[in-house]
DNA sequence: CAGTGGTCTAGACCACAGC
DNA sequence: CTGTGGTCTAGACCACTGA
């Protein structure tokens, strides 16, 4: 991430773009106006807006369609770091029905363990969810998540019952920035029963911290059984 | 990756370079001809061959210098995915002493086994590691590394005192490509008492695999105690 | 089939690092 | 200072695709 000064005719207009569409201004489906229009619209040359939209396309942030233009994507929260890491799709590459259940729900002013977590200063009220992800019959994965209702209120009212939390922040909130921690951890007593494991064995631990401009928006954390889960991610050179 | 045809100048050119780059025929620290002199070479604009630069640059092939030109950068084995893994830094910012010892060391026709991690077809000759890396006196990570020696038959008389394997051979071999896989596992015996940890302690465990344009080059898996060892990455959407 | 993004050009100016 | 990369322009042609 760059945030210096010194910003090019390039950075500029990426920002503002960026920014629109960050905002929720510009919601998932907009159409961004043609080339030539913003390239008049900025007083510039439309390669110059060309090469601002590429990258913005590059990001994911936008999806470019010939013929009929450049809309705003819905957002995609994934780093290249866990290409993978839409639950649901996941199950369903196994083959196997997906299915969730939000096993409690709480709301409650942060404690300070919460603070931290979230990333929040003042002991805002916070929305705790555990939700257990299963391929079939069996644990998938274990989802402890913390919403900061100062950011996402309608989080308190929202249904879960049809539509995963994960999946509803997404819709929710337009885009965001993340933070990926991954560890090898032994299972607890009560991580180990809901997941249908021994106690003590090693589980992969995901966790995601997201923001959105408003503020800290959710700290969610993954937990996957040691042997039914890996992460995989290739590179070459010039990508 | 995309592999597939319809190669416009950029990408002709792009895959040129790269190929001059990652064949070792463009060694590290060589200097690229200028920009106008690539584009009189390929009979193209100065944008076009500036485009291709530029990418190179954000892929990390190459550094470009104002004033001075552009150069063939060191191999950087690491994919977003694992920003961090250097092992001597990673141990050097911890404000420890980095020390590694190559526990065995074993040249032999490669098995069925070695086969499948390793990528090859045929029984070529493999060179077979363990090393440790140390944190001061404290264990810090285990490597088990499979060198293909039909592609890098030095590896068999390396003298890995001063150098790592993983060193080393960041410097023999050019560029390549890369697949993790990160998963978490429960200590075997061997490796508890390597690492110095509790057997089936949570460990996280990070293979890699590694190809150069000559053919599959290293299999390697490190482990690291769960609780002293975590991955991070950020992101944010435009990068 | 018209309009969009995708690409490329020839030329220009600038900041700045090394000579 | 000079030459390099960094950037930007005004204009052009093309392929594709959705109306």
């Amino acid at each position: 991430m760059k945030t210096g000064k010194d910003p090019t005719l390039h950075q500029r207009i990426l920002r503002d773009i960026e920014g629109r569409i960050v905002s929720g201004e510009w919601a998932p489906g907009h159409r961004i106006p043609f080339e030539i229009d913003l390239a008049a619209q900025y007083g510039v040359s439309r390669m110059t807006v060309n090469k601002v939209l590429t990258q913005l396309a590059k990001a994911g942030l936008v999806e470019r369609r010939k013929r009929s233009g450049s809309f705003v994507r819905q957002p995609q929260i994934q780093s290249a770091v866990l290409e993978i890491h839409d639950i649901r799709k996941e199950v369903e590459q196994l083959g196997q029905p997906y299915r969730f259940a939000v096993e409690r729900r709480q709301v409650r002013k942060a404690t300070g363990a919460d603070m931290r977590r979230l990333d929040v200063t003042r002991d805002d009220r916070v929305l705790e969810l555990l939700t257990i992800h299963r391929a079939g019959a069996t644990p998938f994965c274990v989802e402890a998540r913390l919403i900061n209702l100062a950011v996402v209120p309608a989080a308190a009212e929202a249904d879960f019952s049809a539509m995963s939390p994960g999946q509803w922040l997404i819709e929710q909130v337009p885009w965001t920035s993340a933070e990926h921690v991954v560890q090898a951890v032994s299972a607890d007593a009560a991580t180990a029963g809901l997941l249908d494991v021994e106690r003590g064995c090693a589980c992969l631990v995901i966790e995601r911290r997201t923001w959105s401009p408003t503020g800290p928006v959710t700290h969610a954390r993954f937990t996957y059984p040691g042997d039914r889960h890996t992460l995989v991610a290739r590179f070459t050179p010039s990508s």
